[in-house]
DNA sequence: TAAAAAAAATGATATTTATCATCTTTGAAA
DNA sequence: TTTCAAAGATGATAAATATCATTTTTTTTA
C-alpha cells in the first residue's frame, strides 16, 4: 500500500528517475524540478486527464502503472500504451497544441507528479539533453505505433495477443500481470469474450499460467513464435 | 511530366516550400539548404528508403505523392500516410537513432529534394522555429495515428474505407485519388478483392464516382457519417 | 498496334470473430 | 460472515471478411 498523504516525493530519491528521461539531470537541474512540481497520489482507476480536454503540464510517473487510451465510436476504449514508473504522461499535447487526443488513468495505485507547462517546455528550450532525449522518445513511439498499426490490420487476434503478452511481460517485469480482462481485449483490439476464451487455450497450449486475475508467462519462445517475429 | 534531369530544383522558388516546415525561412537560411541539397527525379514505384536501413538524411517532397508503410510478416504491406509536395519525409529515424521502421516510395513520378543528416541535425540545433515545427509534426503524428490504431481495432472495413477516402480526398485536392486497387487496401487494412466490392456498393450508393482508376468523391457528408464523428 | 503483363472484377466458400444470452466465481463492502 | 456487484466464463448463433479460383479489363511494352 503506498502512501496516501500529499506529501512531496523528491526527485532527488526517486527511483523510477534513473530509467527517466530525467535520469542524467545534474543536481541544479534535479532541484529545478523539485521546486516546480507537485506530487499527488491516485487510486486505482482514477482519471489522470482525458481526451479533448487541454494540457497544463506533464505528468511524472513514480510509481504505479497507467494506461493510454483513446475511446472508439461506441466508447470502447483502445489501450494504446501503458505507461509504467519513470515514465513521462503527456507530453505529446505539449508540443502539438491541440488537445489531448488520448486519456489517461490508473491501473493500480500510483504516485504521480506535476510539472506545469512553462517550466516544462523552459526545461525543453534550455537543456538540449532533454530535448532530444524527447525527441527520440516521440520518433520512437512514432515507429512503433506504425507497427501496432500494421498488426491491427494483418495478424489474427491470436497472433496480436502472443505480441500483446510479450509487452505486458516487458512492462510488469517480475511481478505476474494484473489487468482485468477487458483492459487486455482493449489493448489486443478485441472483444472481452474472445480474449477470454484465447486465454483458455493459451493455457491449455502451456505458453502461460492464469491465477485467478494474474497472469504468468511461462513459454515466451512460443509466444514469440506465435506473434511473429 | 516531369522534368527528368537531375537539374536542381532551388527552394526560393519550391511552390511546396510555403505550406512546409521551411515555409518561414528566411533568405539566408533558405540558401543555406539549397547549397547543401541534392535534388532527383523519381519514377513512378521507386523506393526512396526501405525498413531496416539506416537514415543518411531527410527527403523534401517537392512534386509529386509518396507512401510511407511497413510490411506485415507475410510481406503485405501497410500504407501508413501518403505523403504530399511539401512533406518532408524520413525524418523519424534521424532522431530515434534506430533503422527505418517503415520504408517509403514514389506513388507516381516525383522531384525529390535530400538533405544530408548532419546538415538537417544542425538546422534543427539552430533554428528554434524548425525546431518547434519539428516536434509538433511528431506530435501530431503520433496523435493521428493513436486514432488510426483504434479505427482499425474497432471499425468496420466499410467504415474505415469511407474514412481512408476522406483522408485521400484531403491529399487529392482537386485532383482524382489515384491509387492502384491493391495500395488503397492497404491503406484501408483489407483485402483488394473486399475492397474493389466495397468501391462498387460506394458508387451504387452515389458517394464517389469510379473513372476506371481514378476516384472522385461525390458525396462527402454521406462519408463523413459513415466514417463515424 | 499486337502481345503480354498487370490490375480489376466476380463468384463460391471457409473462417474468424463479434454478439447476445446466461451462468459462475471472485472480491469488496455492509 | 453474508450479500451484492463486478468480473470472468461459456454456449449458441450471426455477421463480416478472407481466401481461392477464375475471368475480364486496362495498361505497358515490344
Amino acid at each position: 500500500m503506498l502512501d496516501k498523504s500529499h506529501k512531496h516525493v523528491s526527485c532527488e530519491t526517486c527511483g523510477a528517475r534513473k530509467s527517466s528521461l530525467f535520469g542524467n539531470f545534474c543536481d541544479h537541474e534535479i532541484s529545478n524540478i523539485d521546486e516546480h512540481k507537485a506530487c499527488a497520489y491516485y487510486k486505482k482507476g482514477q482519471p489522470i486527464f482525458i481526451e479533448g480536454s487541454f494540457p497544463r503540464g506533464v505528468f511524472c510517473l513514480n510509481q504505479g502503472k497507467v494506461k493510454i487510451f483513446t475511446r472508439g465510436d461506441e466508447g470502447k476504449e483502445q489501450i494504446i500504451h501503458i505507461a509504467k514508473e519513470g515514465e513521462i504522461i503527456g507530453f505529446r499535447a505539449m508540443f502539438s497544441g491541440e488537445p489531448y487526443k488520448v486519456a489517461a488513468s490508473t491501473l493500480e495505485e500510483c504516485n504521480i507528479c506535476f510539472i506545469g507547462k512553462e517550466d516544462f517546455l523552459n526545461m525543453i528550450d534550455t537543456n538540449p539533453t532533454l530535448r532530444n532525449g524527447i525527441m527520440k522518445e516521440l520518433s520512437k513511439e512514432l515507429g512503433d505505433r506504425a507497427i501496432f498499426i500494421t498488426n491491427m490490420a494483418q495478424k489474427s487476434v491470436r497472433e496480436r495477443l502472443a505480441f500483446a503478452l510479450l509487452i505486458l511481460g516487458d512492462i510488469y517485469g517480475d511481478e505476474q500481470i494484473n489487468l482485468t480482462r477487458e483492459d487486455m481485449a482493449n489493448f489486443v483490439g478485441t472483444a472481452t469474450e474472445t480474449l477470454i476464451r484465447l486465454l483458455k487455450d493459451f493455457k491449455d497450449e502451456g505458453m502461460i499460467e492464469i491465477h485467478t486475475r494474474k497472469l504468468e508467462i511461462i513459454d515466451n519462445e512460443k509466444l514469440m513464435q506465435l506473434a511473429g517475429r
